[in-house]
DNA sequence: CTTGATTAGTTGAACGTTAAACAATATATT
DNA sequence: AATATATTGTTTAACGTTCAACTAATCAAG
C-alpha cells in the first residue's frame, strides 16, 4: 500500500528544498564575508575539493563535480592560477585535457579558509548537536547522490 | 608527500554545508530546466511564497525572506510585473513602501510551475522515504533559524 | 518644529554564471 | 586509412546578483 506522503505533491520534499535554498544562501554569504583576501566561495570550494580528494583533476571533472559549466570553471581556475593557488598544465596523455594541481600556497590558503570558518561552526555547534548533524547528513548524501545520478 | 585526505576528516557541520551546496545547485538546475515560459527560480519562489503565505508583502519583506538584496528583489518584481504575474502598488499607509499582490495569472503560473516540479519530486520519493525527509527537515529548520538570527 | 538617524526602493557598475559557438583532439565505425 | 561522432577547454554575449550611492519618506529626540 502507498502511504499518502508518496504522492506527487509531497510537501515535505518541497519544504526541504526550500530550507536548503535558504541555508545555502545564508551560509554562502557568511562564509564569503569571512574568507581571506577576497577569495570567492567558488574558488574556495575548488581548493577544498583538491585538498580533500587529492590527486589530479581536469577542469572538466571539476566542473562536473560542482555542476557548473565548463566556462565557469575556466574562469575560476584562471583566477586561482593568477593567485598562484593552483597550477594548470597540459595533460601529457590527452591533448585536449588539462591537469589542475594545487600548490603549496593553495594548501595554505585553504587552511586559512578553514580556520576562518571554524568560529561560525563552533557557534553553530553550541546550538545544534552533533547528533542532529549525524541524523541529517546521511539523508542529504542520499538526496545528493540521487540528484547527481539523475541529471541529464 | 602528503597523505591522501578524505572528507570524513572534515567536521560534520562542514560536510553538511558542502552537501547542501551541491544539492542546491543540482536542484536549482533541474527545477529551472522544467519551469514554463523561461521563468527563473528567483521568480518562481516569489510566486510560491505569495500563494503559500498569502496577503500583502512589501519588496523589503520579500528580500528579507529570501535573503537577497533589495536591488535583486526590485529586478525580480519588475520582471514578474512585466509578465502580469504580480501587481506592485504604493502602500497607502507608508509613503516609502510598496505592496506586492499576486494576480490571477500569477496564481495560474504558480500552479503550472508546481505541476512541472511534481515529476521530479515523485521520482525522488521513490528512492527516498518520507521518513528520511521527516528526519532531516527539523534539523535543517533549526540550522536555518540559527543562521537567520545570527547574520550581521 | 527641526535635526539626525533609520528605512524603503531604485539605479548603475562590477562580477560570476550560463548558453551557445568554436577549435582542437580523441574515439569509434566502416 | 577515412569519416563521423564525442569530448575538452576557451570565448563571447546575455543575464542575475551584489554592492554602494542615491532619493524619498518615516521615526525619534531635542
Amino acid at each position: 500500500m502507498e502511504p499518502p506522503e508518496n504522492q506527487s505533491e509531497d510537501p515535505l520534499a518541497f519544504r526541504l528544498f526550500t530550507e536548503i535554498g535558504i541555508i545555502d544562501q545564508l551560509a554562502r554569504n557568511q562564509l564569503e564575508r569571512g574568507l581571506p583576501d577576497g577569495l570567492k566561495v567558488s574558488q574556495f570550494v575548488v581548493l577544498n575539493h583538491l585538498v580533500r580528494l587529492g590527486g589530479e583533476w581536469s577542469p572538466a571533472r571539476l566542473a562536473n563535480a560542482f555542476q557548473v559549466t565548463k566556462g565557469a570553471m575556466t574562469n575560476t581556475l584562471q583566477r586561482l592560477e593568477k593567485r598562484g593557488l593552483v597550477r594548470v598544465s597540459a595533460d601529457p596523455r590527452d591533448g585536449r585535457a588539462k591537469r589542475v594541481i594545487i600548490t603549496r600556497a593553495g594548501r595554505h590558503m585553504r587552511e586559512q579558509c578553514v580556520k576562518s570558518v571554524s568560529p561560525m561552526l563552533a557557534n553553530l555547534s553550541r546550538e545544534i548537536s552533533g547528533k542532529d548533524f549525524a541524523l541529517a547528513l546521511p539523508v542529504l548524501e542520499k538526496i545528493r547522490k540521487y540528484l547527481d545520478s539523475h541529471r541529464s
